[in-house]
DNA sequence: GTCTATATGGGGATAGAC
DNA sequence: GTCTATCCCCATATAGAC
């Protein structure tokens, strides 16, 4: 049944995240998804094809997303499409945390399971940044600089803080789900950009080669 | 044989680092150093011994060498204290880039192990980079900011580039254990202290309340 | 300190009944 | 689609000889 299916990623998504992939066994899989053990392989061949399907949902929900966002954006200035942007992508990497660190924590394992698929994957989650910033510096409203490392200086500032919630709970006082946390690392990665790519904006030679 | 505790420790530092602590096997550790198994638990009590061992030690050299850098420096400006502190934790991290990994991974899994003792680690890491804040906004030299904001920002900017190897060899171009890739941070490091700390070196309001 | 041999448990996966 | 029962492997840890 496709509620099953369900249950047993939501269970996975959950296990994962508190115990990490390795430390969590299919047997507690089924047990929080309550249901039988068995069929987490009669529906995803494994406990690895469990992974590689919250994975996938995953990123295949953000570039429909992106893309949608673009769509609507078509024409706009480049400064207002990167803030929407942004947006997106603080708004889904907050709203989806648990599997964001699964992904970000298994990808800095170096015999990842499924890397080749995961390396596709992220190269296209770049691209939904670094297009919008190559069309800023095309039309000459961003000035030069090295898309890919302002890119990584996003994902850092995004990422990191979802990496470690008790240390944005003691940090920030913040939930790390709650709007006000989204909105802060919304204006905060801005701020980075706009020192970053705006002339005069600063004196930060910051991501210039 | 302190020999053999050593070739232990390495081995599991690389292994710990490649799959991952939960990845790894006793065996596998056992192999790698060339030592037979039952010395692991002999000399460690165990897998766990050995991770909190590697943990410590990592934390008790940087806290040591943290301490005779700010002894040196008593007396000099908040700025030149701080970039060196700065350039001291970038140096330390890339050089002990597989067990900053290692560290990084498993604080980010709620339920690891030997929480309390990394929470204790964690609280005198940050207040290695904290004080030399605290001291800067203490004299004016530096402006009024949230200091564990900036902290974060700061370990967000070292901590995630070496927790994806691939990605920077691939965006930078770098080996992230070269002395360059170590310059570039620090340099893009201080930049961006500059513009949080410095009045009017940036319109930037990043990190301030 | 080091080794061999083994105890004991848990892991993932599947065959076959319903 | 779902469940029971089971297979087989690998994990960690230790007892006891050297």
């Amino acid at each position: 049944m496709e509620q099953t299916k369900m249950r047993i990623l939501s269970a996975a998504a959950k296990l994962f995240d508190i115990y990490g992939y390795h430390g969590t066994s299919v047997r507690k899989i089924a047990e929080e998804a309550d249901v039988n053990v068995a069929l987490i392989s009669y529906h995803f061949q494994g406990k690895q094809g469990v992974l590689e399907t919250l994975m996938a949902s995953y990123f295949e929900t953000l570039f429909r997303l992106v893309g949608e966002k673009e769509a609507a954006l078509a024409g706009a200035a480049a400064w207002k499409k990167l803030a929407q942007i942004v947006r997106l992508y603080v708004q889904f990497h907050c709203e989806h945390a648990a599997i964001t660190r699964l992904i970000q924590r298994e990808l800095s394992v170096e015999s990842m399971l499924a890397r080749e698929v995961m390396t596709l994957y992220m190269s296209r989650y770049k691209h939904g940044l670094a297009s919008v910033l190559e069309y800023g510096i095309g039309t000459g409203e961003f000035q030069t600089c090295s898309v890919d490392r302002v890119v990584l200086g996003v994902t850092s500032h995004i990422v990191y803080p979802l990496l470690h919630p008790q240390m944005v709970r003691q940090v920030y006082e913040l939930e790390p789900a709650s709007e006000e946390f989204v909105n802060w690392l919304y204006t905060s990665v801005l701020d980075f950009l706009r020192v970053s790519l705006i002339p005069d904006s600063g004196s930060s030679t910051l991501f210039h080669e």
